[in-house]
DNA sequence: CATCCTCATGGAAACGATTCCATCATGATT
DNA sequence: AATCATGATGGAATCGTTTCCATGAGGATG
């Protein structure tokens, strides 16, 4: 039982046991400036004894800063930002910089409360998936904060680098293969802020002779609900569809929901392309082809970035990858 | 462009401002003491206009403390922790509270390191499913840290508050269901670190008067290749098993993808349950039948636990349901 | 031998909040 | 009218570091 809450040891409790003063103890921690062996050891030795651990709080505070980084993603449930939030984890703690994270639900509202609770701990680094449109990040930039986007770069913030996918590529690539099979009517289940994979599609399509009809281009927010919504309407009313390409991993994984409750078979009535390669596409009936993205790489690659943070730092474009299982078929 | 780096906004500005000292600054906006309505009108408009945000740091210092929660998983890419992740990140931001989170890979020393490190920090309060055992968890406690297990308890550590599930009962309703389908010579593929499991499965075994063979009892770490290894070798090895009851999602992953390569047929060669509900299990062929566990539930009830860290609080251990899908039938 | 440079060292001033304590005004009580 | 209680207020101490600056010792150079 211990007698009462103890004082954690400071500086101070090292420099008595060391005889120094505290600012010679704070040098030779931290290896800046000069020391003699002899204090050096003496100073290494008190510290070890009295298990000496420098208090976070009082360095930032001097210092005027935090570090760590901050990590913002819609949804940590969506095995794609789970990946994402891996490889930051991974380089970060490498680096031994803690990580802050939030989940903003891809709510501007939500991202902007979070940006400032992490302004407010001085929180000096941040990745984020962002949600919100320019302005919103305006608070973060006056603070000079160093902001690396992931997964989407946000329009009119050209100037922060962005560690994002191929879009263009990874749907020309899509588009292609299913063209290749002979579909021609072919949908995109997009979600929200999908903008640049949206106008990628309409291009590949056009590129190919493929007329673009725009109600096969659906929408859903980042929530199954709203997935598996879009993906049943999709195939309820549009039965002249032959293939669909998913945005994502939540759409996808709608659409075969979708597709078995309405009895719409895969691939032989629609077939069927996803974006993201996840653990399940090779467990799902069919096996799902997707087009892989780097998730965890480009986790690490943002939060190199941001730990970079000196010289003028470009963004970083990774490339995809068609992954052939077994969810597409000729055109029935 | 920017002149330069301009300084952060502090009490002392606002106090200027509104013309006032820093105390009643301080007072007004924390809501504690007492202002008169003239000042603290004054106050508050001084601190609009100047957009000023307190900072955490130089609270932090002062109380001795950080705010926020520390968040220790094993691998924040298994769906599981992922939705544990999810449901502490729920309760903690609706609390305002921050979250630091770092995962250990299951390993005791990648654990002791993150410890560490929320030492450091002043980190107060730490949620974590632990790898380490009792001793590892020393210096968190002499540092006065909060602490909630999740998932598993500690050996020797009975007195920390956990929030689990219910092993036993899990297991037994799983076991019971196998048998009552006819089947005898079932293997429980197991991660290390699960013992209590273990032993609720020798125990519902022997309390159906079915025969316990210790070889049908497999343990792999948490990572995918071992899983898989365990599960080929467990299938490959042993053709006499009729049932697996696998003790998590990466374990049931394995199962399937095993069984798929060595031409096992599920459910007709051997039946598959599995223990965590994810959402692939619906997707996959056949839809697995699982033993759910409330991932998100555990993490928001962690949270709330270690966030009301005052009286004395006891775990709390949480039901599990078997969700009958299309993985098992009758012993062939 | 005088001067200068370098290195080791410790005192003290930040950093930005909270909070104790003393002061002062105002109104109530004796 | 004198005393007291109450509430508003600001100065200053404090939290645990880092870092600036002054000091002194000692060796090298003239």
């Amino acid at each position: 039982m211990r007698m009462s809450e103890q004082r954690r040891t400071t500086i101070k409790d090292v420099a008595e046991a060391a005889d120094v003063g505290v600012a010679t103890v704070s040098r030779v921690l931290s290896g800046t400036g000069s020391a003699s062996p002899a204090t050096r050891e003496r100073v290494l030795a008190a510290a070890a004894r009295l298990d000496y651990r420098p208090s976070a709080l009082g360095r930032n505070l001097r210092r005027r800063r935090t570090g760590g980084i901050g990590l913002l993603i819609p949804d940590i449930t969506d095995s794609f930002y789970a990946r994402l939030a891996d490889g930051v984890l991974a380089c970060a703690q490498s680096a031994g910089e803690p990580v802050m994270i939030g989940t903003t639900g891809d709510d501007p509202e939500r991202e902007a409360e979070l940006i400032g609770s992490l302004i407010e701990e001085s929180v000096e680094r941040v990745i984020a998936v962002p949600s919100g449109d320019g302005e919103m990040w305006g608070p973060a930039f006056r603070a000079g904060l160093g902001v690396v986007f992931a997964e989407r770069p946000v329009r009119g913030r050209e100037d922060v680098p962005a560690v994002v996918t191929d879009d263009r590529s990874g749907v020309r690539t899509a588009v292609e293969y299913l063209a290749a099979l002979g579909h021609r009517r072919v949908a995109f289940l997009a979600r929200h802020g999908q903008e640049q994979r949206v106008r990628a599609f309409r291009e590949a399509m056009g590129a190919l002779g493929l007329p673009v009809d725009e109600e096969l281009i659906v929408r859903a927010r980042a929530t199954r609900d709203s997935a598996y919504a879009a993906a049943a309407g999709l195939l309820h009313h549009r039965s002249d569809l032959t293939a669909v390409l998913a945005g994502g991993n939540l759409l996808g994984e709608a659409a075969v929901l979708a597709a078995r409750e309405l009895d719409v078979r895969v691939p032989r009535d629609v077939s069927l392309i996803m974006f993201d390669d996840v653990p399940w596409a090779e467990l799902c009936w069919p096996p799902l082809t997707v087009i892989a993205q780097p998730a965890q790489d480009m986790g690490y690659r943002a939060a190199e970035l941001v730990l970079r943070q000196g010289r003028r730092t470009r963004g970083v474009v990774l490339p995809t990858e068609l992954i052939v299982r077994g969810s597409c078929g000729p055109r029935r």
